[in-house]
DNA sequence: TAACAAACTGTTATATTATAACAATTATAA
DNA sequence: TTATAATTGTTATAATATAACAGTTTGTTA
């Protein structure tokens, strides 16, 4: 069983700033918004979310530069990541399919590389702005 | 047949230092590498990137904002790319693989989101920093 | 070939994203 | 308890990227 993982004040606060949201957030836009609870400097923010990434509770948008919470209850360790992408409205989604991760960690290179982890981002038009 | 694509200027210094690296290769450190030929700001940089990216000629890996030439023949315009990158060593191969791509390509989201195009990144271990 | 549009250039300034370095405090474990 | 790891707060700065403006070159087409 995962145990619930203990997480410090400021990892709190970011976290809970992260799961509330609609979207990605900046980390600058994180700090703005915790600044009211006395956190004043990016260091802060970094560190909370470097943590956070670590234990699996966020994930970074690589694309964006933004941070997203976790919606697949399995990947306390994030090894396997993959995301949808809006090109229009920018909403992201992630994208949590066993067959998709089985493929991509049995993959093998040609090099004889070893993968430990991956990161997959998809882009395109989500339901809605494909209508319009 | 793909027509070879004229280069501007600023745009083939731009991609002949790229060609010749070893490795992905930062936007700053092109500017540092260029100030030579006459290109003065980062901008210049950041443009010939954005029009090379556009052609396909090359891309960026975005967890290292860096840039690699394109090895993969046909990839003109990219909207399947794959990159092993060494977490060690730091290494970065384009991955280009046939099977990959088709399954990813035609890969459906359950949300109805249309995919027009991925960016995949595998982290691990290359072949010589295995065996150390 | 004139004349218009598109793409590119150069430049200055500034915005955005992220880390370094140092000192103090709190939590964890031996 | 003591020491060690993790976290905090803080100031400063590095690294990455874009905005905005003005001029030039190239390509298109009338």
């Amino acid at each position: 069983m995962a145990q619930t993982q203990i997480l410090s004040r400021n990892q709190q606060i970011v976290l809970d700033i992260i799961e509330k949201a609609k979207g990605p957030l900046k980390a600058y836009s994180i700090l703005f918004n915790v600044q009211k609870k006395g956190i004043n400097a990016p260091q802060q923010i970094y560190r909370a979310l470097d943590k956070l990434i670590k234990i699996g509770k966020i994930h970074k948008i690589e694309s964006k530069n933004a941070f997203v919470a976790c919606t697949s209850s399995n990947c306390e360790i994030s090894k396997a990541t993959a995301f949808s992408i809006c090109e229009k409205c920018e909403v992201v989604d992630e994208v949590s399919d066993a067959k998709l991760s089985k493929f991509l960690l049995k993959f093998n290179d040609k090099k004889g590389m070893k993968f430990k982890r991956f990161n997959l981002e998809f882009f395109g038009l989500c339901k809605r702005c494909k209508i319009k």
